[in-house]
DNA sequence: TTTACTGCAAAGTGTTTGCAGCGAT
DNA sequence: ATCGCTGCAAACACTTTGCAGTAAA
């Protein structure tokens, strides 16, 4: 479905909070709005250099987390070293990591808001974000060295 | 699942590996056994230093590394920047972290594994890990800034 | 005795920051 | 014309690694 709605151009994001409109952070914007889920600072960076080489890796960093401040990208600690960034809009979803390949899926459960619902509940917290990463194996991996049966 | 390595004897578990039994390993199993969870590295480092001062920050590192690697110690990626560790065998549970505060409250959840089994069953993963993560406010920090109303 | 392990310091990642010039308003 | 934003390089926090000495087996 077109997302018109969700998807505001970067100009009114960011007028709306007082923040001026550069080139440099709509380029990275829509590198994040386009490009695939879960990149990593340095891939956005790589993406929008090619299309902007004067664009350096602070100004990725700067905006990311402006835009992050904005609501308008989530940051993710996924089971790497460095963060992975993804644009808000597409909906709630959650991980499927392969520890073999890093192939990241994403899948949704109706499940998860129940965690969630259950532990305002009885915790007191009030929750802004749910989270789930679960880590395992794909199939293609699992075929590549899973013949030889479970390791101990 | 296995759970009959509970409690064991730091010797026993590097024994068995073919590893050599040393006082900076067993102490520093000793810290995350009998202190509080996700500790990070550092803590890990003050804690046991207290007990060896001649103890390094490295042979922290590589021992929780030989640790995760035998199954002793999960890494957990919070929503901080640096990683925290915490001894395997207290059963399965999942974290509600604060944002104003830092505190990581533990909670299980039978929904939790619901969902494991739903993707195995759609996605043909073998999920080896489950990691749910709740982000938001504990009720001290509501408190603390609540007052003036929910803020957008 | 053998050689895996340790402490130290130096190097490596990923990320942040000070500063002078640039450019959106 | 302002002053917020950028690029650059240097600084930073966390983690890993090379090496020579130490200690478990």
């Amino acid at each position: 479905m077109r997302d018109e709605a969700l998807t505001e151009p970067a100009r009114t994001v960011l007028r709306t909070a007082g923040r001026r409109t550069t080139s440099q952070r709509a380029l990275i914007l829509d590198v994040l709005r386009h490009g695939p889920a879960h990149l990593d600072a340095d891939e956005v960076y790589r993406r929008a250099k090619e299309r902007d080489p004067r664009l350096s890796l602070s100004t990725v960093y700067r905006t990311l987390s402006l835009l992050k401040e904005l609501g308008q990208v989530e940051e993710e600690h996924l089971a790497e070293e460095h963060h992975h960034y993804e644009a808000k809009g597409s909906g709630e979803h959650y991980h499927l990591i392969c520890l073999g390949c890093g192939q990241v899926v994403e899948f949704t459960s109706a499940l998860a808001s129940q965690i969630k619902a259950e532990q305002e509940t009885s915790s007191g917290y009030i929750v802004t974000g749910v989270h789930v990463d679960l880590t395992g194996y794909c199939s293609a991996c699992r075929a590549a060295k899973g013949e030889l049966g479970p390791r101990a």
